[in-house]
DNA sequence: CTGAAAGCGCTTACAG
DNA sequence: CTGAAAGCGCTTACAG
C-alpha cells in the first residue's frame, strides 16, 4: 500500500469498502477539494481539461455524492414529505395513496430526491409528525392532501418553514402552490348520464364534510341536483366501506321512497352500497343505478361492473412533485389544474324504471 | 444585539428563525460542546447538576438535533427504506402495502426513525433504486418484501452494506433476518373448510411462481390436495384482478368440468373471480364456491362476502421494523415467526352441490 | 482560472 | 469529571 492510502485506512477497513471522497478524487487529479466540488456541481470556473480530468477520476474511483455531507453544508434535505392521516383501514381500502405516490416517485427518481412517507392516525400526532420531520431537517417540503376545512397545517407548515404544494385548493388563503384536479366536473357529468337516463330520485352519499374535496364532490351534486330541479338527499360518512353500506340501507330504507339512483363519493362505499342492495333483493342497474368514484382497478371487475369517475392520481403525483420541488429551488410557480375528472360508463348504471320495480320483471339493460 | 450573536447573524437572518446549536447551548450553560453532546446523550461522565443545567438550557433554547449534522458524524441515516416493485395498478388494488406500512411507522415514529419509500415498475431500475439509496447514503437498512425465487437482492443488499430483513424465508442462504407469517397454515385451513363441505374439485389461482409466497400458497394447496386425493388444478397469474378474472374464465370453461371451488392467492383476484361466475349466471356460493387471501376490508361488504385469510399485516410491519432496527443497532436478533394465518369463512363458501349445478336450483344455503 | 480555508452541527477519541 | 480539538464530506466566499 502506497503511503497516501494510510489515512483511508486508519479504521481498519478494507480499502475496497471505504467510499470515495472528494478528497480522495482531488488528490488523485492534483487540484484542491474545492475545485472537484465546482467541476462536479458544473460550476463555471474550472477550465475545461481541468473539468475533464477531475470528471475522469471521479468517475474512476466510483465517487458519488455524500448526501449527508451536502445536506449539512447546504442546509437542504432533497428529500420531501408525504403525511398520511387517515385511519389504516380507510386509507388500505383507497387506492388513490399507492397510485399518487407512484407518480411522485417518477418525478422524485429523476431529481435524485427521496420521498420520506410518515402515516399517523389523525389527531394531534399528525402536527407533532410535521413538527419532527421538519425540525429533525429531514424533509424540504411536503405534499398537503386531504385537505380540511380551515386545515391548520397550512399555518403549521409555514411556520416549520418548510415548503409545500396542496392538493387542491384550501378554503382560506395559502402562500403554497396548489395542484387541483376539477372533480366536480366528473360529479356533475354523473348527474347528467343519470338524469338523461331518467333518474329522478337521486341521492349522494357523501365523505366527511370536514374534507375538502369529499365537500366539494357533495357541493357539485347539490348543484346539479337544484339545476334539474331535483331533491338532494345526502348521507355523510367517513369514506369507509362500513359506513358507505350503512348508509345504502338507510337510503333503501327511506320513507319516502328509495332513490333510483345512488352517487358515491369514493369507490369502496359504491363497491359496499352494491352488495347491500343485492342482499336487499334488489337488481343493479335494475332496480338501482350505482355511481362510485376514483375509477379503482376493481370497478371494471365486479358485477355489474361500476360506472366511476376516473382521474388520472398518477400525473397528480408527478406534477405535485414537479412543483413542490420547483418551489423549493425556488422557482416561479403558478396553480396548476389538471385535466377535469371524467366519467367511465359501465353496468351499474341504466335506464330508470318506469314503474316502481319489481323483483320479478325483466327489462332489458341499457346504457353503458 | 450583544457581540456574542454576532456569528449566528451572518446571513443576515432573524434570530428568531436561528436554529439553536449545541455551540448555543454550551455557551449559555458554560461549557464546552463535548460535554453538551455527552449530556445530551445520556453518556456517563458528565457530573449530575451539569448535567441538569445543560438539559435545562436545551429544554429552554428549544434545541432539537439537526440530523443531518449527527448522520454525517455517526455514519447512520436514522432512516430506512421499502422499495416497491410492482405494476403500479398491482400495488393500487392490494391493500397490503399501506396497512403494513402503517404497522412500520408505529415503530419508526417511536424510535425517532424515519422510513423513506421507493415506488418503481419492477426490473433493472430496482437495483438501481436500492443502489443509490445506499450510495446516498439514505438509509440505514431495508425491508425486502415481495421476495422472489432466487432473488438477487440478497446479495446486492449485503454489497450495498445495507442491514435488512426479510418479509419470509427467502429460498437460499441469507445473512439477513426474516420476519413470517405462516400463510400456508391459511392456504390449508381454507382446503380443509372446503373439504368438510364437500368439494372434491377445487381449484387455485395462483400468484407469479416467482414470487416466494405465491409459491409457497401454491404449495400449501397442492399439499393438501394431494393429502385429500384431489386433482390440483392450477392456473397461474400476475396477482391482477384483470388476470384473476381471465383465469376464473378458463376455469369455468374447462372441458374436464368446472371445478366446485375455486382457491385464490388475493381478494382483489377473488373478487374479480367472483363477478365472473356471476356474470356466466352461476349463483355463488350455491354453484360455485370461492375464497381469497388477506381479508382485505373489502372482504366482508360483497356480496357475498368472501371467505378469505386474515393476517395481521400491521403487525407483521411493526415487528419486521423492530428487527431491522435491532440489527441496525448490532443488536442479536433471530428469524421471528408471526402467528398463523386463519380462515375468516363467510358467505362465499358453502356445501358443493350434489346434482350437477342447475341455474334454476334453490338450495338452502349453508355453511358459513 | 485556481487554492487554501472556514464552515455546516454534530460526535468522539485524546488529554488533563 | 471536564475541555479543547479533530473529524464526518461536502460547499462557498475570499484571495490570488
Amino acid at each position: 500500500m502506497a503511503e497516501r492510502d494510510a489515512e483511508t485506512q486508519a479504521v481498519g477497513r478494507a480499502p475496497a469498502t471505504a467510499r470515495a471522497t472528494i478528497a480522495d478524487v482531488a488528490r488523485l487529479a492534483g487540484v484542491s477539494k474545492g475545485l472537484v466540488s465546482f467541476a462536479l456541481n458544473d460550476r463555471p470556473g474550472v477550465g475545461a481539461e481541468t473539468r475533464e480530468r477531475i470528471l475522469a477520476t471521479a468517475a474512476e474511483l466510483g465517487w458519488s455524492p455524500n448526501m449527508r455531507a451536502r445536506s449539512l453544508s447546504t442546509n437542504r434535505a432533497f428529500a420531501i414529505g408525504l403525511v398520511l392521516a387517515r385511519e389504516p383501514d380507510i386509507v388500505a381500502a383507497d387506492p388513490f395513496f399507492p397510485t399518487f405516490m407512484a407518480g411522485v416517485e417518477t418525478e422524485l427518481s429523476g431529481a435524485g430526491q427521496a420521498l420520506v412517507l410518515a402515516t399517523v392516525t389523525p389527531g394531534r400526532q399528525e402536527a407533532d409528525t410535521y413538527r419532527s420531520l421538519a425540525l429533525d431537517k429531514r424533509i424540504d417540503g411536503v405534499i398537503l392532501s386531504d385537505l380540511r376545512a380551515g386545515d391548520d397545517r397550512i399555518a403549521l407548515i409555514e411556520e416549520l418553514g418548510l415548503a409545500a404544494v396542496t392538493l387542491g385548493h384550501p378554503d382560506a388563503e395559502s402562500p403554497f402552490p396548489a395542484v387541483s384536479i376539477d372533480d366536480e366536473a366528473g360529479v356533475t357529468a354523473t348527474m347528467e348520464h343519470l338524469v338523461q337516463l331518467g333518474h329522478r330520485s337521486i341521492a349522494h352519499v357523501a365523505g366527511p364534510s370536514t374534507m375538502l374535496h369529499a365537500a366539494r364532490r357533495r357541493r357539485a351534486f347539490e348543484r346539479s341536483a337544484a339545476a334539474h330541479g331535483l331533491a338532494a338527499r345526502v348521507v355523510e360518512t367517513d369514506f369507509s366501506a362500513t359506513e358507505g353500506a350503512a348508509a345504502t340501507r338507510h337510503l333503501l330504507g327511506d320513507a319516502d321512497g328509495r332513490p333510483t339512483a345512488i352517487v358515491y363519493s369514493n369507490d369502496p362505499m359504491a363497491l359496499a352500497g352494491l352488495a347491500v342492495a343485492q342482499r336487499a333483493g334488489l337488481s343493479v342497474p335494475r332496480d338501482l343505478s350505482i355511481t362510485g368514484f376514483d375509477n379503482t382497478d376493481l370497478a371494471e371487475h365486479v358485477y355489474p361492473s361500476l360506472t366511476s369517475v376516473a382521474t388520472d392520481v398518477a400525473a397528480w403525483g408527478a406534477i405535485a412533485a414537479r412543483v413542490l420541488l420547483a418551489t423549493i429551488a425556488s422557482e416561479p410557480v403558478d396553480n396548476t389544474d389538471l385535466p377535469a375528472a371524467r366519467l367511465v360508463a359501465r353496468e351499474s348504471t341504466s335506464h330508470v324504471p318506469t314503474l316502481t320495480p319489481t323483483r320479478n320483471g325483466r327489462r332489458a339493460r341499457s346504457g353503458a
